[in-house]
RNA sequence: GCCCAGGUGGUGGAACUGGUAGACACAAGGGACUUAAAAUCCCUUGGGCAAUUUGUCCGUGCGGGUUCAAGUCCCGCCCUGGGCACCA
């Protein structure tokens, strides 16, 4: 037969035009099948795509496909995050309008989408910049208002200075932008929260369930990130008798307190008198939070002159201000017990405050005069009036009831996470609903009036301040509660609360309510999710929340939004991560061009496993051409031999086609483990590709024989179904070149016969002592017994053990035989 | 400092619950085809030593250990990547 170019440009268009035709990956309810919703983290439409997203699509498609052929009513939607800042910083770069800019990109980027080849149900395709999207947000905004979810306060917030906003804490990790890794400073300034520490302990319980599903290293940065700790506040008094509550995890050392340290901003320091304190405040106020917190800080603190009583000792303890202690977490004032705390034990030396020993260590005494750091592990207490004695284990209990009972403390929780603060002072996004009225304060828009839609002709006028604050015609509104004249909010949301509910509007995107309920109950959860780690803390803790909130207003059926979760690693060149500032970009639309979907495809799947790094290799990508070549021309070459469904009769089989039908089952049975096991798409790639290598070292001649047709036709049968998943367009092309008419994508994944997966001969290997010194091929049937006999015979074997005392002879069926001897 | 993950040829990466280390691919070398090149197909390829088939020793970050047998298990260290780090 003659060979035909494999013309992978047409052959692409082709196919995914039949597969737009036919409605291919079109999705309904289905109840005879099992449902599985696929879903990749869907993009933000920065204009072009670029390899990591190609290498997270192409995991989340070759799954969805597979699946697909295994029976199950596979649910593989795509959409677009398009708010948020470099539109809006596009907008006043080039004076592009922020909706063009985004609608341009997005056709853009579907095109590219496209011509991979991806099997996404298009007709669920959104874009959270679309009011019919956004008007959700706003609706669930209004309704965590009222369940006092959602709240406004005035507070220290994130602000970054380059993207000219307030951030959340997830999004001012260790004080740097997320976005732009500009530093972050400290403004004061009223601002909407969602109240995710309502949330903090159903977040922790969660991780129950989703143990199996996650990575273990997701799960302990969100566990670190919430930091739950169980303590007691304590009520030390000031010396004219006023409440002042400390919250510590360690009451067992209550006695040893020797001094107290509070935040500079606490209000309670408004009393001071003293210049010099009042200069040490005000310096440590305008330190940026990097500067205050960076470890390498040395802790800084002055005396107030105040001084605190400690309620259990009547001690009168000086009050520090100290640079470490931070005014939102518990009290914002501390206790300090030098003698088993590494940082008091530091700062009281630093500043001659005595160190007060109440838990010793019960082997080796301590010694105020002769130690060097902080006893912090287990003792006896000490000094400690009536808990004398007692093991500080216990006492932590014991003074945490003893509080209780006398009404000076009681045990409380406090959390790291604070509540996500989600005013952002920019244009491009979802308008907070709410309306000002100097009568009635901040009155919500009423549902019926929602969405407040966010005004598209806007003027950039080259500042940064957003748009929407000039304008009168969004600006001016009525109150919806006493009519007066009012003014709207101009904040637009964190961009982070459009992705917290997406997937879940991807079952009914032109609903009329949040959810069409009958289609959000049957898809949701997403049964397997797919994105990078990097929002381990971010969208994935806000997509948690979001789906609690929702399910506790009776919205969501599920709890939890993601059942299972992969972290796909990043794509990097040259050792670093692909970024136009490396110059190591390439470009997903070049290499399409020149090799073809199917070979991107390939290689993404190939070139690692999906969790690991993956290194981008110009030759590795021709090596996956080579392949999606050589299986062309192979089926090429013999499909003139190819009869459909012909039986292979076992008997008639020549060796080399028993071992070609063999390793043809032996690869199924791999293959479907790799991928619905292991999740190793590298590895099974690699067993098709033995298979293609067995095949062309095979005798052509034998293809011409009847039984050797029935074989070659087998294979067609099963390897190209079973390709199809990695290079959908090719193996599709080839099924049509053998004169099949149904198409792949509707075709079941194929199955293999146990018996056939075992080969006829294998090798086994005799070792003395542990060391091979002999291989043999035997058949695969052979017994313990003979495997035994035939190494004592070997005489290889005989000749090393001659002479020699046989100690122990150890068999393991099919693999080994290994004689002892002294 | 603490908690994870990892360290395997020149390279990316394989190796089931301990049982032939290096599958598959890339690169390299050789051969066939060709006027030539590309493409393609085939062969070799962890290192050392000796050699005719072949034999033999070493080898999965380092040092110990358990075991008939260790990349895999245990103990101690080194390095890399990631996370956490004044949260009281």
């Amino acid at each position: 037969m003659a060979e035909r170019d494999y013309n992978f440009t047409e052959i692409e268009r082709k196919w995914q035009k039949k597969w737009d035709d036919e409605k291919a990956y079109l999705t309904k309810k289905d109840d005879s099948k099992k449902k599985f919703y696929v879903l990749e983290m869907f993009p933000y439409p920065s204009g072009r795509l670029h390899m990591g997203h190609v290498r997270n699509y192409t995991i989340g498609d070759l799954y969805s496909r597979f699946l697909r052929m295994n029976g199950y009513n596979v649910f593989h939607p795509i959409g677009w995050d398009s708010f948020g800042l470099p539109a809006e910083n596009a907008a006043i770069k080039n004076n592009i309008p922020p909706l063009k800019w985004t609608a341009d990109n997005i056709d853009h980027m579907k095109q590219q989408l496209k011509r991979l080849g991806f099997s996404y149900d298009w007709t669920k395709e959104l874009a959270t910049y679309r009011p019919e999207y956004y008007r959700w947000n706003q609706w669930a905004f209004v309704k965590m208002l009222e369940k006092g979810l959602a709240y406004k306060k005035k507070a220290l917030v994130n602000w970054c200075g380059t993207c000219n906003t307030v951030l959340a804490n997830e999004q001012a990790e260790g004080g740097v932008c997320w976005r732009c890794e500009t530093e972050v400073v400290q403004k004061e300034l009223e601002q909407w929260f969602f109240k995710i520490t309502a949330y903090a302990d159903d977040l922790l319980k969660g991780h129950a369930e989703l143990e199996k599903g996650w990575p273990e290293q997701v799960l302990t940065m969100q566990r670190n990130w919430i930091g739950r700790s169980t303590g007691v506040m304590i009520n030390f008094k000031t010396e004219s008798g006023e409440d002042f509550p400390i919250f510590t995890t360690r009451p067992d050392t209550v006695y040893g307190v020797t001094f107290m340290v509070i935040a500079p901003e606490h209000p309670f320091l408004e009393r001071v008198k003293d210049p010099k304190v009042k200069a040490f405040i005000e310096k440590l106020k305008n330190q940026s939070m990097i500067d205050r917190t960076s470890d390498d800080k040395e802790k800084e603190g002055i005396d107030s002159g105040l001084k605190i009583i400690n309620p259990f000792n009547g001690d009168k303890v000086p009050l520090f201000v100290g640079n470490f202690v931070l005014m939102n977490y518990g009290s914002g004032a501390i206790m300090a017990v030098p003698a088993h705390d590494t940082r008091d034990f530091a700062f009281a030396k630093k500043y001659g405050i005595p160190v007060k020993i109440v838990i010793d260590n019960p082997k080796a005494p301590l010694d105020v005069k002769t130690m060097t750091d902080a006893y912090v592990d287990n003792g006896v207490c000490v000094n400690s009036g009536p808990f004398d004695g007692v093991s500080n284990r216990d006492a932590i209990e014991k003074i945490a009831d003893y509080c209780e009972k006398q009404g000076i403390g009681k045990r409380e929780i406090n959390y790291r996470i604070r509540d996500w603060g989600i005013s952002r002072q920019r244009y491009w996004g979802c308008p907070i609903p709410i309306i000002y009225c100097d009568k009635c304060g901040a009155v919500p828009v009423p549902e019926k009036d929602l969405p407040v839609v966010l005004p598209t002709d806007v003027d950039f006028k080259g500042d940064s301040v957003s748009p929407l604050t000039r304008m009168d015609s969004f600006v001016k509104a009525k109150c919806p509660k006493c009519g007066a004249d009012a003014r709207r909010e101009t904040d637009t949301m964190d961009t982070f609360v459009d992705s917290s509910w997406y997937f879940a509007k991807f079952t009914s995107p032109g609903s009329k309510e949040m959810f069409d309920k009958e289609m959000v109950d049957y898809w949701m959860p997403v049964d397997q999710y797919i994105g990078g780690i990097e929002h381990a803390v971010l969208h994935l803790l806000y997509a948690r929340f979001f789906t609690m909130v929702l399910n506790d207003l009776g919205i969501l059926k599920c709890r939890e939004p993601f059942t299972r979760l992969l972290t796909q690693g990043m794509v990097i060149k040259d050792g670093a991560k692909m970024s136009k500032s490396k110059g190591n970009v390439v470009d997903p639309d070049e290499i399409i061009a020149r090799y073809g979907a199917d070979t991107v495809r390939l290689f993404m799947l190939f070139a690692a496993p999906p969790q690991k790094d993956l290194d981008w290799s110009d030759k590795g990508v021709e090596g996956s051409y080579r392949f999606v070549s050589r299986v062309w021309r192979f089926v090429n070459r013999h499909a003139d031999k190819y009869v459909k469904n012909s039986a292979v009769d076992a008997s008639a089989l020549t060796d080399g086609l028993k071992k070609i039908r063999t390793e043809l089952h032996r690869t199924i049975k791999i293959v479907t483990g790799d991928i619905a096991e292991k999740m190793q798409y590298n590895t099974a790639i690699a067993r098709m590709m033995e298979l293609v290598n067995t095949l062309y070292q095979a005798d052509e001649k034998e293809f011409d024989t009847e039984a050797g047709k029935k074989v070659i036709s087998e294979v067609f049968d099963k390897l190209i179904p079973m390709l199809s998943p990695f290079m959908p367009h090719a193996a599709e092309e080839l099924w049509e070149t053998l004169g099949n008419t149904d198409m792949l994508v509707f075709r079941a994944w194929p199955g293999y016969i146990e018996e056939l997966t075992k080969r006829g001969e294998i090798e086994i290997v005799f070792q003395v002592n542990g060391k091979i010194r002999a291989k043999e091929m035997v058949p695969s049937d052979i017994t313990k017994e003979d495997m035994e006999k035939m190494a004592r015979e070997h005489p290889r074997m005989k000749e090393i053990t001659d002479g020699k005392q046989i100690v122990k002879v150890v068999v393991i069926p099919g693999k080994l035989v290994n004689i002892v001897v002294k």
